[in-house]
DNA sequence: CGCCCTTGTGTACGATGTCCACATTCAGAG
DNA sequence: CTCTGAATGTGGACATCGTACACAAGGGCG
């Protein structure tokens, strides 16, 4: 019995009705625990119960997969990030509240990435193209990538007066750059395995040199 | 004769000779172009003209090759990073030397990750763990690793009086998370495909980012 | 000169991605 | 309601990879 992995859909009908879904499914649980590499297009396939080939009827191979993933997985680095903001208490000072919106995108970004560290690198796999980060399936609740929310944030900023108009134009490429080198950091690099806080507290140091040098 | 791939050298003698080096140097080249997943063993030996397992006389497995790689790699970042603040013209004023020798740091990071993007990506790949970043054998010429370099660059931030005392302990963490992070925005994130001189202004840009929020 | 440890060889196995031909089924045209 | 074609799964096969095990070659030290 061991050496059947642990595979339960046991399937009557010819069909499987949802292939696509399952095998998405499937491998993002894969890259949940391993990253990108961890997707393999077999064992997805085992998962869902059905023979390797079956998989080229939905994805045109193993990297089509991949991305679909990784898009999946952007998708809820998103939703995270709508999460931290939507935390964030009622403001009473408008620039307060912009400010916090701002500082929810980036802490809802490490932590993702701190919580989710196999996603967080699929997310972020992409050999040779990642504009995708901007497409619609990258997406979360609010229908925007994480890109948008970053923008957004900083746009409040602005309006706010937090932020000069002229530093406004890339603005996004400085965040950016700052939290997720840290997330890397993080992740896999020399502060890996820092205590929770010690970790909160490192990304809110980040985010206080951003909004110094932004 | 299409056939056989491109590999030379036709050993006479049953010894190598060099094998290790010679493993490590293919490998280095696989990594070169197409980064650390385009490091496969049996090609490097194909390469040597020697057989697949006898790889195994010199490297426990494919990831002790691939880590060797990424410490050679490293080691060129840290002396591309030296290179740059070699090139830096000889300071008067020594706070002007001081700031210039740090953001050669960056500088030289940066471009070491556009002008070998594939050695870069395996320099910092580490499934696991990525400490190794400070060990001897990714040191430069001068016998100091990328993260030593920036260390002292901050020290003498801090000894010109441009860096209080009081924000020096980790802002390592807060430079080379920037910076990191702008280089895999360039590498294949959506800065990809920049200009040159876009590129060298907005590494410009976040260094001065990190001047003004560190 | 002879022994043995190091280094390279041969053969083999399991896993993976992917190709091609075939089987099964669903859905819509008649 | 039946027939038929397009979707969807299956089976079998192949090249490539990492790696294990047993064997061969030969260099260095007694």
């Amino acid at each position: 019995m061991a050496a059947t992995g642990g595979e339960k859909p046991k399937r009557d009908t010819y069909r499987h009705g949802d292939l696509r879904n399952a095998l998405l499914e499937a491998a993002l649980e894969l890259a949940r625990q391993g990253g990108p590499e961890a997707v393999v297009l077999r064992a997805a396939t085992r998962q869902a119960g059905v023979v390797p080939n079956a998989a080229y009827r939905h994805f045109a191979d193993r990297d089509a997969l991949l991305h679909a993933v990784s898009q999946a997985a952007m998708a809820r680095v998103a939703r995270t990030m709508e999460a931290e903001q939507a935390a964030v208490p009622p403001a009473e000072d408008p620039a307060a509240a912009a400010r916090a919106r701002f500082r929810a995108v980036g802490t809802g970004y490490l932590r993702f990435a701190q919580e989710e560290p196999g996603l967080f690198r699929t997310a972020f796999h992409v050999p040779g193209d990642m504009t995708h980060a901007a497409a619609g399936t990258a997406a979360g609740a609010t229908g925007k990538t994480p890109f948008e929310l970053l923008g957004e944030a900083l746009d409040g900023l602005v309006d706010a007066g937090l932020l000069a108009e002229d530093r406004r134009p890339g603005a996004e490429f400085l965040a950016w750059s700052a939290v997720h080198g840290l997330a890397v950091l993080l992740i896999d690099g020399p502060l890996r395995g820092l205590h929770p806080t010690q970790t909160h507290d490192a990304g809110q140091h980040v985010i206080d040199m951003i909004e110094r040098g932004i």
